[in-house]
DNA sequence: GGACTCTCTTGATCTGCATCATGGCAGCGA
DNA sequence: TCGCTGCCATGATGCAGATCAAGAGAGTCC
């Protein structure tokens, strides 16, 4: 396994080797969450014969940048990656956190190329899901076509949520919402909705929050200091959900 | 025709007297910039015959509510519309204004249910397209399908334009975007990018862009006292379109 | 093990926009 | 014509979070 990765780790992702890093829809845990949803075993074939699964992201490495030619959708299989956009005078904004799961890269359909960059956060497994394949076969499984519908007006409401957060929340109320969010995806994954370790920086966590590392370091103390949180670092623990719930002051 | 109007107004939009309001895509100036987009003649006779066209939505009138069970996406066929949604201690977030030729409501989709609410800002004309007829028609007509996805695509994208003006642009360069944006698209259906009416009220930009309606009014006088624009109330015409790029900070 | 870098924390000060307050003006119904 | 209401403008003041500054850990390379 890890000969593998060695050998694989100079050569690009999703461009060789697809079968050494074969696993199965099936078989993955995640499948319940995921793209394969709502498909049948047959159906489900189908998708299989089409899902790239290349050697896994280093953390920093760039899964796309923007401008890149749109070709596939991806789905994470581990670790998280960011989502960001540059701006004109060349700054980040960070769009989104993608964990285990979840669909990323549906922002370079309508223009075919990425209108985002993504990028690992840490060591990250990904498929690659052909969109023009994916497209076909949408259009023979209606039941396909209609959770990719449902995919991308998910994400609309997301950014939705997000652009609410940014525009009529506090620091507090947004980073107790990020918190909510992500211990939330982390339940439906059947982990620890109380007790995790966040994937992305302080600055990740500014930026995507509208707000700066200092304020999200003083954020964390305060609602540490309050008993909400248990901050190590990284390592999040929630004492205190209602507490938290009040915080966000959303319906998170 | 105002006989029409004024025997329809009393009922509900879409509900009954489609054809008294019959007006066709093929006719429809705004075919080019609208759905029909990407159709040939036979394919556009078929999405035709699921189009709905209702009585025009009076000034404040809603178009759809959060939680309407979702059936249709919407057609801006002239007015303009603003889509909301309420956060849960009651404030409004404005998450979009939609203009002749734009499609609205696809965030209904995900949960078959609207996430937001629309409300017409001033006399609307909207067809209504019944999703569950789209979604056959799509799966049948791969030009369609395209376009749907695109849209959606572009949705998120803009979304995700509106989340970096909000956490990275001052007042000034969010009220200029705006500006810039609005002139954009009249630009497309061959009005003035230069002079034009704003359809929407101080209250409405201030909410959409995460600013009180002072700050707006402020923006707006600094903006005519730098010689950028001319404003009178909701005309505007923009006298210096390079300054107001320069202002916006963006690739407007 | 030491030097370096990267990330995070905490404090002091500054500032852009919110908030509060007031007044003008246009539209509209009685 | 008058009063009412909704929308907009502008001034005075306050505050949340940015900015500036400094230092503490933790991980990494040689």
């Amino acid at each position: 396994m890890s000969a593998h990765l060695q050998n694989a780790s100079d050569t690009a992702p999703f461009r060789s080797c697809n079968h050494e890093f074969k696993v199965s829809c099936e078989t993955c845990r995640l499948s319940r969450i995921c793209l394969p949803l709502a498909l049948n075993s047959t159906d489900l074939e189908q998708l299989e014969n089409i899902i790239q699964r290349g050697r896994p992201l280093q953390r920093n490495e760039l899964l796309y940048h923007e401008g890149d030619t749109f070709q596939s959708i991806y789905a994470v299989r581990s670790g998280a990656l960011k989502a960001y956009r540059t701006t004109p005078d060349g700054r980040e904004q960070v769009t989104g956190f993608y964990l285990p799961g979840e669909i990323l890269g549906m922002d370079g359909i309508s223009e075919n190329s990425h209108a985002s960059s993504a990028r690992a956060l840490e060591t990250a497994a990904v498929c690659a899901i052909p969109f023009d394949s994916l497209e076909k076969l949408s259009a023979i499984m209606p039941g396909l076509q209609r959770h990719l519908f449902q995919l991308m007006s998910r994400e609309i409401t997301e950014d939705q949520l997000l652009i609410t957060l940014l525009s009529k929340n506090t620091a507090d109320e947004r980073v107790a919402t990020l918190l909510l969010s992500i211990s939330r995806r982390n339940a439906r994954r059947h982990l620890s909705a109380s007790q995790f370790r966040l994937p992305m920086s302080r600055v990740d966590i500014g930026n995507y929050l509208g707000l700066t590392v200092e304020t999200i370091s003083r954020v964390f103390s305060r609602l540490q200091k309050s008993g909400v949180l248990r901050v190590d670092n990284k390592e999040i623990e929630i004492l205190d959900q209602e507490a938290l719930q009040a915080a966000a002051n959303i319906a998170g």
